[in-house]
DNA sequence: GGAAGAAATTTTGTATGCATAATACAGAAG
DNA sequence: CTTCTGTATTATGCATACAAAATTTCTTCC
């Protein structure tokens, strides 16, 4: 796999044009968007993506020209993304990004299914009807590009479908943290290939979360989460025993 | 309440003396300590302990003086706390201690209880009898300051207690959540006066709570454990309701 | 040829400098 | 006295400079 960064001429994120050689800012801008969030998100989104993989060592001359800014800013999100977990700080020898232990990940699923079950129940007891009708509408375009063969507008819509379901509980520490913990756990899925029987079954496990949603059946609607959760991390963990068996 | 910053006279972290103008470095060091790490240790430990409290503004020249360095390990300290949430960055205004809103509290409250239930069912199923007789041992010294009045110390042992059984579960993304989460809640309880009533009832939970452990009662210590957190909730929440009903 | 060690290069950690945004302050107008 | 406006001050964001550590490269010796 490559490790190496493509030589993207440095797009460079400088648009406010506070630094001291630049040469004219231009944007209204409603709201000041800072460099170090913006590299944030650019980051976690390679890091999740697994155009960065893991492990990989995060040379900060190269990241520093890839985004177009000078090394405080990009020192600024590697702490922030160490927090976070995705990044790990190695004290005089600088940052890599996160390797993908699967017993960590199995960990991880653990919790998620704990706080997927807390949602659930937050969700029916909460969520409006407005909040339940979005997602039934985003189930149907997940099948639609499920019957279409569209894995990864399926897997979108997925993440939508779970997302706002946390989020309609109305408990946004539980989103933060399940957000976190997901951005982990995508990092590991973008390996796993869906099998078509695994596929047909998410679908109908899926079918019968949005049955219980609509209902408001809390018990049910846990039980159905906890089932689907654990089916996915049966294939992530299988995709990621079989892609790391030996480390070089 | 003081928010007023103590003019300590920049004890200063530097010893590793990496810096242009430092004179002479001293300890071998086994490990180094970088300096934003050590500085994100020391200021989340003075926000959790309410020296910094809530809302309070963080000057960067005043905590680099106070703390002995520059800007930058500052500023990248700032960074990781603000990925915690304890520290809010404020785009061209800097950063204050983050807000300690009784809503998200109680939201927190409620993730913990989903983590705490989970940390009982894999404390009962993994923790070792050592692990066990640690905690035991760890709850007589608890009982003992109890007994005799000495409310730090007692809140130090129930914390070691909690952080131990959720250690035991072996789960160590468990763990780290769950730490994390705790850090907020205990901002709080600074705040909150334990009356004598709650005190003897919390003795009496952590009583049964150890018992349950003990017979490895997975159900009955997920409920205990529930009702203990249900009733810490209620005191840190009247603790900040009385607390800020307007803020000036 | 390979191991060991020294010198050169790169990389990281921290401090500092500069430009812009934010704030405090002063004075004028109402 | 309050409110507005223009200016001085301060604070923040980013870039850069420099020193120590780590890594690589080049010798040297066996």
């Amino acid at each position: 796999m490559h490790t190496k960064f493509l030589p993207r001429p440095a797009v460079s994120l400088v648009t406010t044009s506070r630094s001291p050689q630049a040469g004219a800012g231009s944007l209204p801008a409603g709201e000041p968007r800072l460099l170090h969030a913006e590299v944030v998100d650019r980051l976690r989104d390679r890091i999740v993506r697994g155009e960065l993989a893991p492990e990989t060592k995060l040379n900060e001359r190269v990241l520093c020209q890839e985004l177009g800014i000078s090394r405080t800013p990009l020192r600024e999100a590697l702490k922030y993304l160490a927090s976070e977990g995705l990044v790990q700080l190695l004290p005089n020898r600088g940052a890599v990004v996160a390797a993908l232990e699967p017993g960590r990940i199995k960990q991880m699923f653990v919790v998620m299914g704990a706080l997927e079950a807390l949602a659930g129940e937050l969700a029916c007891a909460n969520a409006s009807d407005a909040d339940i009708a979005e997602i039934r509408a985003m189930h149907y375009q997940m099948v639609a590009h499920y019957a279409r063969g569209e894995l990864a507008d399926y897997f979108r819509y997925n993440q939508l479908i779970h997302m706002k379901l946390v989020e309609s509980g109305g408990n946004g520490v539980l989103a933060q943290s399940y957000r976190s913990l997901n951005a982990h756990v995508k990092r590991a899925r973008y390996m796993a290939n869906l099998s078509k029987e695994r596929w047909d079954k998410a679908v109908e496990e899926h079918e019968a979360i949005l049955d219980a949603l609509v209902k408001r059946d809390s018990t049910r609607l846990k039980a159905l989460l906890q089932d689907h959760l654990g089916n996915k991390m049966v294939v992530v963990m299988e995709a990621l025993a079989g892609n790391e068996p030996g480390k070089p």
